[in-house]
DNA sequence: CGGCAGGTGCGGA
DNA sequence: TCCGCACCTGCC
């Protein structure tokens, strides 16, 4: 985590009494109740979900899930401008090139940090692509992404996003806000509104591969057309609907780990 | 070698 | 507001 421009090492444990223990590693000693919070928000640990387990206790699809999975929630571990990140090297690309991307991108800017027997990358400051130009991120194969990260990067580094101002704001205001980045529309902009703002209800839009996924699950076809599904959602879930497709689809690739599930095999291409 | 992948911006209707 | 298209790169 790299934390007020401090990388720090997080270790993270839980022996299931309900409280997680957190490690923390440094060079610089950082403000350990600082960061309590910033976890706590990022790790959406205070999030009420009570509601949603005893609405759908008994609903057809998610009652096993639930079961399962009870009190799983949206996480983003990393703050709004490295989610950014993330979601436009994911942008239109297979899962090995999103990698290959990101991977160049920390060997470049971002430092590697050992700690706990382990080495992980961390993220970089916005100002170190930002003091860069488009040429060199395309040399680093984002391809066409390399304009929409150089001009993020740059809308951070002035300070022209205030992350901890967004988290405030209501649902249209961080959508209004968010889509003015370059290189975000739709799909990115429902996928922060869920995973780093917590709006459980934020479903207005699917991307091809959610479509296919969707289609089989509640309809039991191949394809069905994106406002059938939006509709049906908000049919089932109301609300919740934005939730209850994230405990579908993490429930759907944890099957896939023990069994094979032929038509989504034919999907996932890495 | 053309098509396409976990989208988006842009120009024109 | 809606639609068609180009776009980096790499895999099939």
């Amino acid at each position: 985590m790299l934390w007020k421009d401090n990388p720090l090492g997080l270790f993270f444990e839980s022996n299931y009494d309900q409280k997680i223990k957190l490690a923390v590693f440094y060079n610089q000693k950082p403000d350990i109740a600082d960061i309590t919070e910033e976890i706590k928000y990022r790790y959406n640990l205070d999030s009420d979900l009570s509601g949603f387990s005893k609405t759908f206790k008994k609903d057809k699809l998610l009652s096993p899930i639930i079961k399962r999975w009870d009190g799983m929630r949206p996480v983003a571990a990393n703050s709004l401008y490295e989610t950014l990140i993330i979601y436009i090297v994911l942008q239109n690309a297979t899962v090995r090139r999103s990698v290959q991307m990101l991977e160049n991108l920390f060997s470049n800017f971002g430092a590697k940090l050992v700690f706990g027997g382990k080495e992980l990358s961390c993220f970089w400051n916005p100002n170190e692509i930002s003091k860069t130009i488009e040429d060199n991120l395309r040399k680093l194969k984002l391809g066409y992404r390399a304009k929409s990260i150089k001009l993020i990067s740059d809308q951070f580094a002035d300070g022209k996003i205030d992350e901890f101002w967004l988290r405030k704001q209501d649902k249209e205001t961080i959508k209004k806000e968010t889509l003015k980045l370059y290189g975000v529309g739709p799909a990115t902009v429902w996928y922060l509104l869920f995973e780093v703002f917590h709006f459980y209800d934020s479903f207005e839009h699917i991307s091809p591969w959610e479509q296919k996924i969707f289609s089989r699950l509640l309809f039991n076809k191949e394809i069905v057309p994106p406002e059938k599904i939006l509709k049906e959602v908000d049919k089932r879930w109301g609300i919740w609907k934005r939730l209850a497709s994230h405990y579908l689809f993490e429930d759907l690739f944890w099957k896939r780990k023990n069994q094979k599930i032929d038509w989504l095999e034919k999907e996932i291409r890495l």
